[in-house]
RNA sequence: GCCCCUGUAGCUCAAUGGAUAGAGCGCCAGCCUUCUAAGCUGUCGGUUGUGGGUUCGAAUCCCGCCAGGGGCGCCA
């Protein structure tokens, strides 16, 4: 916002060492921590250090030295237009923009922008973010919902930095776990099927708790039951093989009841607002991965051990040349001639370098698999895709509940529909005892937006490398730090502008200037206005969503002290009152802007 | 055995080499005839697991140790 002027002071500092033989340390500009005004500072440690190092300086302390410069260079620079003042502190020199021309420059750029106040420029790269990657024959649960919320506000962020992105979910379509619920619905409940997609999808699960407890062997069985175990286990199997053969009675029974599954997943992305670009399944990059194996055997990247009655594997460290172990040996195909996980996956990134042509793939996946993905990289790499460099696990902890870890063999899962019921529920309690102005239509849908809002918050407010432990009240908790909390701002922002009848009433803000004596909580809502597009590269390019989520929190936070501290519609002056009304206009669009990053719906009332 | 992650206020978490380590929850005390109290203001609360090292400066980087979690050739 002040690039220009801290350009020419720069330069003249750096006019001003060089004259006097002073070796400057490259400088490096931040913010000054606490102000009732705002400027930007940089320091001198480095440059004393330096000097302390080569033997100059009379073996003055670093920090005196740094002053003494701070001193010299503050007197050196002075007056600067849009600077109100610069001061030299603690070895820091300290520059203060002049507050009106501060102030309106923000607030001019986002009423200008609008939406788009934030977005980076074009970066001529292509990102592919590949998540929400829950197997089908299950049913969506919280943890597939950390996975996809981190996953969808990572690709709204790299989309709005300025990267070309592509959306990609990867349902398991197919595995041992897809046709134990095949065998027990064909075996048992031929022909049924529950009314409603989430119905129809959380029976699939129960039907897999229910196969399960069949298959898994227990302890003091009788000769009988083991048998019969063994019969269920070997239908199975059987099934399986059917499956692969192309076998059409099962390949049909399975096409249906993925289809239960699929469709129970479209509908919860469709209600958290996930639109997926592109889709790959498991059981398509299954035989494209067959060939692929043929390849790297080749290419002698791959060992084949089958005529020893072995399977395909990579020794990867040995390839690539490592002493110690790092990525180790995998298998990338069975004895048996099929294929694996790592296989699928090295079938999946050639598609997406050649097909898709990404330059950065990232994968939103559960921590446990760092090693597998980091084998995949590898093995990618041996291969020759110099994209492999730019492939990132976004590796995030799992999501556990106070009894332990979930379970869908137990039957032990907090589903995500049932706490999206339970928070649609609390939130129209709530309303029913504060929101008595909103008409009863319209709760339904705010109730949604709140909700969604608690729970999608709570997931983003923990760093991902960090596992969560499930509490449904600390999720939907709506006080305080949460997600209501930012959306309460953004209420309170537009109830003051509907109340103004400034905004929808006439398309512009009155004009006004901002040099008026601003209150602290002003150039503070400021300030943090202005840092939004920075939040947003550093949360891209570092693929932290949390930054995104801190940083809408503090905006909010900023945004409720100041409502509370100055009146607005009450100032006296024309021009303050105008001016204020712009901030409080500008203050909304950028809570909006954050909010929608993180995939939280911004309510104009609740 | 090897590798990865985590350890910060009573609890849940921020702070990725800079100024006095910050929030929320909880506790306590105030604030609604005044733009929505899902809010605001204040109080209390810290040897950043531990011992060294690097640095002008370390929660942050390096090494050791302790504690918890996860992973390691035919599961995904």
């Amino acid at each position: 916002m002040f690039e220009k002027e801290q350009q020419l002071i720069e330069g003249k500092i750096k006019a001003y060492c060089v004259a006097n033989d002073i070796a400057l340390a490259e400088l490096k500009w931040q913010p000054i921590p606490f102000s009732g005004e705002w400027g930007t500072s940089t320091s001198f440690f480095q440059t004393a250090a330096n000097e302390a190092r080569a033997g100059k300086g009379d073996k003055v302390p670093v920090p005196q030295r740094a002053q003494e410069i701070a001193e010299q260079v503050r007197a050196e620079i002075g007056s600067v237009g849009g600077v109100s003042h610069i001061e030299a502190v603690k070895g820091y020199i300290n520059v203060y923009y002049k507050t009106s021309d501060y102030a309106q420059r923000v607030v001019d750029e986002v009423l200008a922008s609008r939406t788009d106040f934030g977005r980076g420029d074009s970066k001529n790269e292509r990102v592919m973010v590949e998540y929400a990657q829950p197997n089908t024959h299950h049913s969506f649960h919280i943890g597939h919902y950390r996975n996809t919320i981190l996953g969808e506000v990572l690709a709204r962020l790299t989309e709005f930095a300025g990267f070309d992105t592509i959306r990609a979910s990867y349902p398991g379509d197919i595995g041992l776990g897809v046709i134990t619920v095949m065998w027990a619905y064909d075996k048992f409940y031929r022909g049924q099927e529950p009314e409603g997609i989430h119905e129809r999808g959380q029976w699939l699960l129960k039907l897999y708790v229910e196969a399960t407890q069949l298959l898994e062997k227990k302890d003091g069985e009788t000769p009988e039951q083991a048998a019969k175990r063994e019969a269920h286990d070997a239908e199975r199997r059987e099934m399986y093989q059917k499956w692969d053969a192309g076998d059409e009675y099962v390949r049909e029974l399975w096409k249906t009841t993925r289809e239960w599954s699929l469709e129970e997943l479209r509908d919860v992305l469709d209600m958290i607002d996930v639109k997926m670009d592109v889709w790959f399944y498991e059981s398509d990059v299954d035989e494209p991965s067959k060939s692929i194996v043929e390849e790297l055997i080749e290419k002698n990247i791959a060992d084949d051990e089958r005529p020893e009655g072995g399977a395909v594997i990579v020794k990867i460290d040995e390839k690539l040349g490592l002493t110690k172990e790092k990525y180790r040996t995998n298998v990338i195909l069975r004895r048996d001639g099929t294929t694996l996980y790592l296989t699928k996956d090295l079938a999946l990134a050639k598609e997406k370098f050649e097909k898709y042509q990404v330059d950065r793939s990232i994968y939103v996946v559960d921590v446990r698999q760092s090693l597998h993905l980091q084998q995949a990289f590898a093995i990618l790499k041996l291969w020759g895709f110099p994209q492999a460099e730019k492939c990132y696990h976004l590796g995030y902890g799992f999501v556990s509940l106070p009894e332990g870890a979930m379970s869908a063999r137990r039957g032990r899962v907090v589903l995500f529909k049932n706490v999206y019921d339970e928070a649609i529920k609390r939130v129209l309690a709530v309303e029913s005892e504060r929101s008595g102005n909103i008409p009863e239509a319209e709760r339904e849908s705010i109730a949604k937006q709140i909700g969604l809002g608690a729970l999608a918050y709570s997931m983003l407010a923990v760093d991902n490398n960090k596992d969560i432990v499930f509490d449904m009240n600390e999720a939907l908790s709506f006080d305080g730090r949460t997600g209501p909390y930012i959306q309460n701002a953004h209420v309170r922002a537009n109830s003051i502008l509907k109340k103004s009848q400034v905004e929808g009433q006439t398309p512009e803000l009155g004009p006004a200037t901002f040099d008026f004596e601003l209150t602290k909580h002003e150039v503070e809502l400021i300030e943090h206005i202005s840092r939004f597009p920075n939040a947003v590269q550093q949360a891209a390019n570092e693929y932290r969503p949390l930054v995104m989520a801190a940083y809408a929190y503090d905006l909010a936070n900023t945004f409720h002290s100041f409502y509370h501290a100055v009146p607005v519609l009450q100032s006296e002056d024309e021009n303050i009152r105008n001016a204020r009304l712009r901030l409080v206009s500008a203050s909304k669009q950028v809570i909006a802007n954050a909010l929608r990053l993180l995939d939280i719906q911004a309510p104009d009332v609740m």
